[in-house]
RNA sequence: GGCGGAAUAGCUCAGUUGGCUAGAGCACAUGGUUCAUACCCAUGGUGUCGGGGGUUCGACUCCCUCUUCCGCUACCA
């Protein structure tokens, strides 16, 4: 019997399109599933989404559908993404799954009979948009810190998870396996600033909203996100049902996919979710980097979101999946830029692997009319292109073991750059001019069509449209030559007759391209943003805003962004805590003249009143400027 | 503030447990070549391996300290 893999990616949330930080966990994800499927493996890749919540409900209201409509649209985009990516999975989860649903309700009832779930009461300020609840003191301006809308006041009575009760056991596992969670940095951040710090036991059902999987014996209640999303690694698998044989042979999974911001929720709900119900625990889950923009993340406020259908209708999907597995060490934050993309097409796509196809395929078609068998002499290189490619085999499964993509990737082009080499130290095209020559001249071109072969073979897990161009081209037809295990074996072609076709990778003009895809990219830009809801002139009456001046300054202990300052309004004199450590010390800040909300209600910051608040003028980046008086006027002047 | 990372060639980064003249790719320059997608091959770096101390026969690699950046977290009125 076959051994098992099961790979997973997280469930994306279908409120929007997805971005190229999708595609990029999506694509690795695949690589392994391929790799592992070409070395005999009964894998088993899971991705799908995440579509229950209150944000869902709500967008689907603006776009005027239900929301099982609006997610439908979504996923039938998600699916098609996936489906030029080149996205192997087997099986694609919906949390609105009838059956996911089913196992969902039945995990719960579970839970709550064996006294892992209770009911108790839950009070927070909650913003539906981003579904978080805050603290009092979390907000700003009364509104949502992370998005700036209204937030709601909302007390519910709600069921909990004893997620503190796992406390200890998750503590042991995550330090008694080392290789549990990955990279090793996540371990510590986990263990440091949650795990040893304490749980607090987690609220798992909402009655604020319906769209969710409804708790089976108390109806008012839907559960929320974590154990419905969470859980859908195994009810994808049949979990707790009569047709579980999946569940049997693929749990525990072998790597969990997740970004490094979902890290805690796979390092430690769910992990706890599963000791809870008497399961294993997955073998690994690997907390991959993100994609950064111009030194900073993809965010939908700053409006550099990069669309992966664009750069895929562009270049073709192998070329994108190669560029995202080549340039990112996995585990780290990696820069993606549209230069970068285009130089790693030009010099190793186009200019390594396409052109050395190309000039292979054109001088057997030219010397030989595109036949050649293994009859021909070798030459005193073939030595050391064999060793090459056989210790570069060896170290690229070694790093595919350990999900370094960028290392495989990097040592299946030693063996095409060696192969280029290689060519140069022959000179076949002098060979050529000699007809004594000719089976030297057949040594030299089988060596190359079948480091060529090779290559192919490797590539696959990457890029899976390529190796049956190269094939095509090369004249390779038997599945013996293409298989995984024919790498560890040079010198299998018999005889074959190539075809030139069209060029694997065509160079691009990087300048010309670079406007064009400003020109495609920007545009989309502008259209997406929200257009912020206008104002009435009493809204803004009621913002009391008046100059003042700073006379004292100083900063607030054990915070980093906070300084504490004596304002002087008039003839009164207010303490107020401002985040702008960072770009002002308390030196420079004294004797400023600053505009202050005087009508805020105050706020406790850190065990400091504050009351009110200093206007900043912020930028892309999050720096702070503090807005001044054009001239010079008396502090407690009012702004109207 | 707590915890954890990182700082190496113009750029992006490798450098496993300390050991011969510190590497790769890209970019740039020169030469070669013409089979090939103006491509390929060769050659070219006085890099204070962030600064300063220490351990050692020997440190990019270990220890201390400082600086800067980043992540998680607290916090941003």
């Amino acid at each position: 019997m076959k051994k098992s893999f099961y790979v997973t990616t997280p469930i994306y949330y279908p409120s929007n399109k997805l971005h190229i930080g999708h595609s990029y966990t999506t694509v690795a994800a695949d690589a392994i599933a391929r790799y592992k499927r070409l070395r005999g493996y009964d894998v088993m890749f899971l991705t799908g989404t995440d579509e229950h919540g209150q944000k869902i409900e709500r967008r689907a209201l603006e776009e005027d559908k239900s929301p099982q409509e609006f997610v439908d649209s979504i996923v039938d985009w998600i699916k098609d993404l996936w489906a030029t990516m080149d996205i192997s999975y087997d099986k694609f989860i919906r949390t609105t799954d009838p059956e996911h649903k089913e196992i969902v309700a039945k995990i719960f009832k579970k839970l709550y009979d064996q006294d892992d779930i209770y009911k108790s009461e839950y009070e927070g300020l909650y913003c539906t948009p981003c579904e978080s609840f805050f603290t009092e003191h979390q907000l700003v301006n009364g509104k949502c810190p992370d998005c700036g809308r209204e937030v709601e006041r909302v007390k519910e009575e709600s069921y909990f998870f004893r997620l503190s009760k796992y406390q200890d056991r998750l503590i042991k596992h995550i330090e008694d396996n080392p290789e549990f969670l990955m990279p090793q940095t996540r371990q510590n951040e986990m263990l440091n600033n949650f795990l040893k710090v304490g749980l607090e036991d987690l609220c798992v059902s909402r009655t604020s909203f319906t769209w969710g999987v409804p708790v089976s014996f108390d109806e008012k209640h839907v559960v929320y996100v974590w154990l419905d999303a969470l859980s859908n690694y195994i009810t994808a698998l049949g979990y707790m049902t009569d047709h579980d044989k999946d569940f049997k042979k693929y749990w525990p999974a072998n790597v969990q996919l997740v970004g490094k911001e979902i890290v805690r929720f796979h390092a430690i709900i769910w992990p706890a979710i599963l000791m809870a119900l008497g399961e294993e625990l997955p073998k690994q889950i690997f907390g991959h980097g993100w994609l950064i923009i111009n030194g900073g993340k993809m965010s939908k406020s700053i409006g550099n979101v990069v669309d992966p259908s664009i750069l895929v209708e562009r270049y073709g999907s192998d070329a994108i999946r190669y560029f995202l597995l080549r340039e990112v060490a996995f585990g780290q934050d990696g820069n993606f830029s549209n230069n970068a993309l285009i130089s790693r097409i030009n010099s190793d796509l186009a200019n390594d692997l396409g052109n050395l196809t190309s000039r292979t395929v054109a001088m057997i078609e030219k010397y030989f009319n595109g036949q050649i068998t293994n009859k021909g002499h070798a030459s005193p290189f073939d030595a050391h292109v064999k060793q090459t490619i056989k210790n570069n085999v060896e170290l690229m499964e070694d790093s595919m073991e350990k999900l370094f993509f960028n290392n495989a990737l990097e040592h299946i082009w030693n063996i095409i750059r060696r192969l280029n080499k290689y060519i140069d130290e022959t000179t076949p095209w002098i060979l050529a001019k000699d007809p004594e020559n000719k089976e030297k001249l057949m040594g030299v071109l089988h060596t190359l069509v079948e480091g060529i072969r090779i290559v192919g073979i490797m590539i696959e897990p990457f890029m899976p449209t390529t190796p049956k161009k190269i094939f095509e081209q090369l004249g390779i037809t038997s599945a013996k030559l293409t298989q995984w295990d024919s790498i560890h074996e040079f010198g299998l072609i018999k005889k074959i007759s190539v075809q030139k076709g069209d060029n694997l990778f065509p160079r691009i003009d990087l300048e010309k391209e670079l406007e064009a895809l400003e020109a495609i990219q920007n545009p989309a830009k502008e259209s997406e943003k929200e257009e912020e809801p206008s104002i009435t002139i009493e809204d803004f009456s009621k913002v009391k805003l008046k100059i003042g001046e700073v006379i004292s300054s100083e900063k607030v202990k054990k915070a980093d962004k906070l300084l504490v300052s004596k304002i002087k309004i008039g003839s009164e004199i207010r303490t107020i805590v401002s985040g702008i450590a960072k770009f002002y010390s308390p030196e420079e800040f004294v004797g400023k003249k600053v505009v202050v909300v005087t009508n805020l209600a105050p706020v406790k910051l850190r065990g400091i009143i504050s009351e009110g608040m200093i206007l900043c003028a912020e930028n892309d980046q999050g720096e702070l400027v503090t807005i001044a008086p054009e001239k010079d006027i008396m502090s407690g002047s009012t702004i109207k």
